[in-house]
DNA sequence: AGAAGGAGCTTACACTGTAAGCCTGAGCCG
DNA sequence: CGGCTCAGGCTTACAGTGTAAGCTCCTTCT
């Protein structure tokens, strides 16, 4: 009669992978444990190991499963509107988790996923006539940016009622006469001046056009 | 006769948070626990927090021992050298203490030495003729790229004796057939091409030089 | 029917951060 | 000098972590 313990489908890391993913969205990587994720599948947190092989599986499988989210660069088009795309992918893809960023940043990354990313990636900036170093750095450079500033974006909250009670708790810190250049951006800041998506592309397309000089001047 | 416990000197903030980074020198952050502080300054764990508030006070203390460790830019030269010079002394004081991007990244900081080093930063921009909105981008913007690179640089290492042990335990996961372009790459970097400082000025002058271009065109 | 194996559970260990409270010696004050 | 205060150490204790080892029972195959 198939009386599985207490819920009715059966374990697999596929499930337990998901469901870490959505654990880890409330609540933060730190806060996922074997048994909290365990408890959330109706299951002893020893029971996992036998689809898992440990928490750092757990760890490399959620960020495998972030990176399948993105939309992946297809070959043939504008080099730079395709990788532009992408990196605006990522960044909601790295929203919607946010605790992904620095998991991407800390380990090597090597799921299927983030291969067929990267290789897509690379594939476009090579089809572009970059050389393989170029790219390298290229993709570097895109994705440096991408992480670091959604991880800057999501530690300082940009949604615009937060900024007032943002600064109010940041700016005694940083008084005028000791830090006036600080204090003068803190400000600017507080009035409301910055913007999330429009903030992002800037960053962005300085490197783009970089690498699009760079291109150009090697033809 | 002041028969101290065990050590002759006495504890302190400063004391702890040095031998907290030396401790995480070697061992990394994840390796650094309360107790193994206290038994490396000869006390027992809970004697730590007289001087220290918690262990996120520790990590925010390390962090901002380490950003006191970074040339501070000086103002009133050639904005671009400047700031060059800035994320030189960086990457370096980074490639030090290998724990520190992270923490860097991760957590909002606001130590006394980052508060000053950014106000610094923020100054030679602005004195470049920068708006504060520019100014916020262009040292996000590097900084990303000196922590991203660094990041890389060190979970990927560069010394040339490493390449080929690396890449020959990352080429199985690469198959030319799945991932031409992946693959094409790794046999670059096998073969040695890359290096280190010159790679990572590399993306940094990709920054620079859009952000010169910017300012050029503003005037 | 019997054997085999896999998927779950139980127990246990070493380790983590830290709350609560004790103890002791140094410094100060009347 | 006697006594008080109290800072800076120590002890104990608790809730939580990852995971090794081994048990049990259900399913499936022969």
């Amino acid at each position: 009669m198939a009386k599985k313990r207490k819920t009715g489908r059966p374990l697999s890391r596929e499930r337990v992978l998901r469901v870490a993913v959505t654990l880890a969205d409330r609540g933060g990587v730190e806060g996922l444990s074997m048994r909290k994720l365990g408890e959330a599948l109706g299951v002893e947190a020893m029971s996992l190991y036998k689809h898992v092989a440990n928490k750092d599986d757990v760890l490399d499988g959620i960020v495998d499963l972030v990176v399948g989210e993105i939309e992946l660069p297809v070959p043939g088009g504008d080099w730079r509107a395709t990788l532009r795309r992408r990196a605006i992918s990522a960044r909601e893809v790295l929203l919607r988790h946010p605790w992904a960023s620095l998991m991407m940043m800390s380990r090597v990354n090597v799921g299927p996923s983030m291969l067929r990313f990267v290789d897509a990636t690379i594939g476009c900036l090579r089809e572009a006539g970059f050389s393989y170093a170029v790219a390298d750095h290229a993709w570097n450079a895109i994705d440096n940016h991408v992480h670091g500033f959604t991880l800057q974006e999501m530690s300082f909250p940009l949604a615009p009622g937060k900024y007032r009670e943002a600064a109010q708790a940041h700016l005694p810190m940083i008084p005028a006469d000791r830090y006036p250049h600080l204090n003068g951006l803190a400000q600017e800041v507080a009035a409301g001046r910055h913007d999330g998506l429009h903030d992002f592309e800037f960053g962005l397309d300085l490197i783009l056009d970089g690498l699009e000089r760079l291109r150009a001047h090697a033809d």
